[in-house]
Parts: structure tokens; C-alpha cells; sequence
DNA sequence: GTAAAATGTCAAGTTCACTTGAGGTCAAGC
DNA sequence: GCTTGACCTCAAGTGAACTTGACATTTTAC
């Protein structure tokens, strides 16, 4: 039941219906992001609920997530059937945390770039965000003030 | 006046004050974003200026902008002096923009996210993230639904 | 004056997320 | 049954933003 030959899609069908290339397909695959069976003439065939795992992956890409870790949490699901309403709830959970955190820090950074044009430090001399030098030479190598925001 | 060879910094201590690496600083010199003078034995010596057009390149950078962005607006820039407050208000008002830009983006997947959790959509039957295949399919070949939603 | 540290150039390597190409096989329609 | 389109694999290429390495020269410090 629910194993008619009707019920697996080509990598081409998968390809129109999710938009995203055969080429792209076959690297997912690689990365182990994706699963198909083979026909006896080596062709892959995708289940259905492949589609909604390939639609995750846009998901994430959406929202800046890297392969990689879109690899880490897609380890935690089965990568045989449908996740379940739970492990979505979880997958959103999650990226909704890193999302804020994203746009904590895009807020951060609006908020030195107006003070750099509300404020006096429009003659550039003690800008947060222009400030690389001098003073700051004395705490030592390496990136800071600006990787010290971004850490904040 | 103000050319006594203390105002020249050499890469190792531009590197040391931006936390740019001296490589890094050679690629940004290869771009055309940054420019030194060379002493008689071929060594870069940058004026102190230098230093603001890396800060300013490092800000773009934590905004996400990309190099070849960035050296369009700085053909805009002097490249011999330290750019004016009006040419530093019209970056941070470019920048901002495109900050703006970014955060609606997230926004608009957060609201898509949390529509994904709190609605019905839990089943993962209609969810406007996830669906991406059948009944899209008869809208003909190529990305949607989350491209259209990332254009609307 | 010489040794060590800093710097120079240039080519090639790295990571990410794929795409392109070559050369060959499979499946569907007539 | 055969042509055509879809598919296969594997290696190499792409572009962004650098880094690494090899090897030569310069500058600084003692």
C-alpha cells in the first residue's frame, strides 16, 4: 500500500516542483540532506514526503542558515518518513531563536549607524563605528570594538 | 607639513589597529579599496586617513554588503583624503536603507515562522512555508511560492 | 655590520553552494 | 525498435573573500 510506482517522483519531477536543480538535488544528496531508491537502471525515484525535506532546506536557506547546520538538525529527524508536528515545532523553535538573534544584531548596528549621523560624530572623530584606531591599538592584536559589538 | 614619516603606517600596524589581516589588506589593495604609498624599497606606507576606509570597509562588511558593493560607493569616495561628514551621511543613509531592507526581510519569515507554529498548519498540510509541491506544480517550472513570498 | 623581523610578489589553495561538461545509459513515445 | 529526452557519474569550474606557501628583499635592532 502506498508503494505504487505513481507514488515516487524523478529527480526532474522533483526538480519542477520544488524549483530547485537537478544538479542542486544531487549535491543535497551528497551532503546526505536528501534520500532517494534506485530503479533497476540506476535512476533515482523520490517519495513524496521528500518534497517537504527539500522545502525545509529552502527554508533555512532563507533564513542564512548553512547547509552544514541544516545538516546538524536534519540528523535528529527521520530521514525515512515525514517529520512529525513535533519535530517541526522544534525546527521552528529554533530557527525562530536564531532569527531574533539575527535581527538583534541588524538592530544593534542601525543603532550606530543613526548615532553616527544624529550625533556630533558626524565629524567622524569619535564615531563607535569609524573608531578603529589609535586609542584602541593598546588592547592588544586582533579584530575588536567592532567584533566587541557584534559579541554584545 | 604633516608628512614627517610618523604619519605613515606600515601594513603590520594598520593590520595590528583594524585586526585586518596584512593578506586581507593586500586583497582590499588589489581591489582598489584601499591605496599606499611604497618607500624606496618597495614597502607599503599608509597615510593615516586609511585607517576610516577600512573601518568603513569593515561596517559594510558586518552589514552584509559586498565588496564590489562597497567599491561602488567608494568610487563615489576621495580616495587621497578622508571622505566629508556629507559623504559619510549619504553612506550611512545607504546603508541604512538596505538595513531596513534586511530587517523586513526577517520579519516577513518570522511572521511566515510563527504563523507555521501557531496556526493549524502544525499538520504541516498547508503551511505556507513548507508547501511546495502538487497543487503548485500547475503553476509551470521554476522557483515560487518562496520566492514569490521573498519579492512580495 | 649582521641577524632577525617585517615585508614584497605571485601562484595556488580553501570553503560554500553549486553549475558545467564530457561521455555514457535509460525510458517513453511512435 | 529506435529516436529523443531524461538521467547517470565524475571531474572540474565558479565566485566571493581571503589564506597559505615559496622565495626574495628590506628594515630594524643590537
Amino acid at each position: 500500500m502506498s508503494k505504487d510506482p505513481e507514488d515516487r517522483l524523478t529527480v526532474g519531477e522533483v526538480s519542477r516542483r520544488t524549483g530547485v536543480a537537478i544538479s542542486a538535488l544531487h549535491y543535497y544528496e551528497s551532503l546526505g540532506l536528501i534520500a532517494s531508491e534506485r530503479t533497476t537502471g540506476n535512476q533515482r525515484r523520490y517519495p513524496r514526503y521528500m518534497l517537504r525535506r527539500i522545502s525545509l532546506i529552502l527554508v533555512a536557506k532563507r533564513l542564512g542558515i548553512s547547509l552544514t547546520e541544516v545538516q546538524h538538525v536534519f540528523d535528529t529527524l527521520p530521514l525515512d518518513k515525514l517529520p512529525t508536528a513535533h519535530d517541526w515545532r522544534r525546527l521552528s523553535r529554533l530557527w525562530h531563536t536564531q532569527l531574533e538573534a539575527k535581527k538583534r544584531e541588524i538592530e544593534q548596528l542601525e543603532r550606530e549607524l543613526m548615532g553616527c549621523i544624529g550625533c556630533g560624530c558626524l565629524s567622524m572623530k569619535s564615531c563607535r563605528l569609524l573608531n578603529v584606531d589609535d586609542e584602541l591599538a593598546e588592547l592588544g592584536p586582533g579584530p575588536r570594538r567592532l567584533d566587541a559589538a557584534q559579541a554584545a
